[in-house]
DNA sequence: CCGAAACATGTGGTCGGACCTCATGACACC
DNA sequence: GGTGTCATGAGGTCCGACCACATGTTTCGG
């Protein structure tokens, strides 16, 4: 923002293009020029072109794919959760951020989450979303990573009710960064029977608190799953 | 986590870095060997470990420096704030998060670290580093793009307080994203000292709330001021 | 006339080799 | 012993080529 220092050849389109997007000139959906293109009209070479695109995906910011025709190229998409949830995950894995902090952070936003959500405007078809993974987590044969899988999408359509974007969306990366930790925890843990029992039965008292808008008790509910879920595996 | 899919040439370097890590092999501050060896190593080209390397700076997993001596090369760090800063002003710039929601966000963490932080267990050293920022922010020629560096720099010392890695990081990367629209939004607004002297006031009130353990105060007071802010300018 | 197979086109992905800038440490020279 | 020069090796940039892929077009057989 304060220096500009367009010396370094990727930036200068890296800055273009986030110029493009706060002018508007570049929406959601759009398709950027070529690489070839890019590289002939800023004057520098394709690799760099390619090094500030790259940059661009991992941010979650353009998504590129190869081929022809209308879903080729690269577009400008808006997927921040996934793009977030390698980045915690490496940070993760490097010791750089504790994982205990995650498990935290994550109940702060949830908790909050719900609490606001009794407040916010949704409708019912919303809550739809999270009754039908409710009903999904019934089926007994399900393995536990596909349950924990619908676990995550469970709280992340119930935290999404609060109507916050940015919530939601460090919300599901924190999910996805922990998942494989939570995963191998389970399988370590064993007696995976006995503690699906429990998560469906807080899962339907979660619920119902969220449907009843009764934000306290939902709360409460949901921070005493996740602290029991912990303590039980991690 | 599904499908390895290994097939992108790319990829081969970013799982193996990732393992490396999570495997203890590599560490903060270790040095990766050089593009050219790791290119060597895996069988693909330089521009390929490149890709990979680029995309963890952008992750802000390692840093990369030119020359020679031991500051230079590809080395292992933990700088996610800023990365998820940049990424995250790059979805603010995209309209694909919300202003309102980074602001309500923030507003939930640091309200939430500052009520935790007066149970946590910070030495009067920790406190320090906000009273000296605090003091900074007392001189009256202060341009208002230093202050409100001053001020992000104050917000995040105070919530650092909480114990929380997590929280923290995250708080500093939503204030390092929306500090050009702030910054804006003040010069628009004009009439800096009015405004200068109310937030001095509200700091050094938090400050004392913090100071004597005084959670719920200490997040009263800073909800107030930041939505007191929000309504001054944005 | 129509459907299907072959082809042309343009995209990102990969490659390898070249040259540059830069920070450092070693070495020769005062 | 201090000092300046140079060799070294790292990342940064560029070029030009080729590959894999998805699509749109053309062509050919029925």
């Amino acid at each position: 923002m304060s220096e500009s220092a367009t010396h370094r050849a990727h930036d200068v389109v890296l800055r273009h293009i986030e110029d493009s997007l706060r002018s508007g000139t570049l929406k959601l959906g759009d398709r950027l020029p070529g690489e070839r293109a890019l590289a002939e009209q800023f004057g520098i070479s394709r690799a760099s072109v390619r090094d500030a695109i790259r940059s661009l995906e991992v941010m979650g910011i353009v998504r590129s794919a190869t081929g022809s025709g209308p879903n080729s190229g690269t577009i400008v998409v808006s997927d921040p959760s996934s793009a977030l949830g390698v980045a915690l995950r490496m940070h993760v894995a490097s010791s750089g951020l504790p994982l205990k902090d995650v498990v935290e952070a994550r109940m702060m936003m949830e908790t909050w989450s719900l609490e606001h959500a009794a407040a916010a405007p949704w409708t019912p078809e919303q809550l739809d979303d999270a009754r039908r993974l409710l009903d999904a987590m019934e089926d007994d044969a399900l393995p536990s990573q596909i349950f924990t899988l619908l676990d995550a999408q469970f709280h992340v359509a119930l935290s999404a009710l609060a109507g916050n974007v940015v919530v939601s969306t460090m919300m599901e990366s924190m999910r996805e960064a922990i998942r494989g930790y939570i995963d191998d925890a389970v399988l370590r843990r064993g007696g995976w029977d006995d503690v699906v029992h429990v998560l469906r039965e807080q899962h339907r008292g979660i619920f119902s608190a969220v449907e009843a808008r009764e934000g306290e008790l939902a709360s409460r509910l949901v921070r005493e799953h996740i602290e029991w879920f912990y303590h039980q595996t991690l």
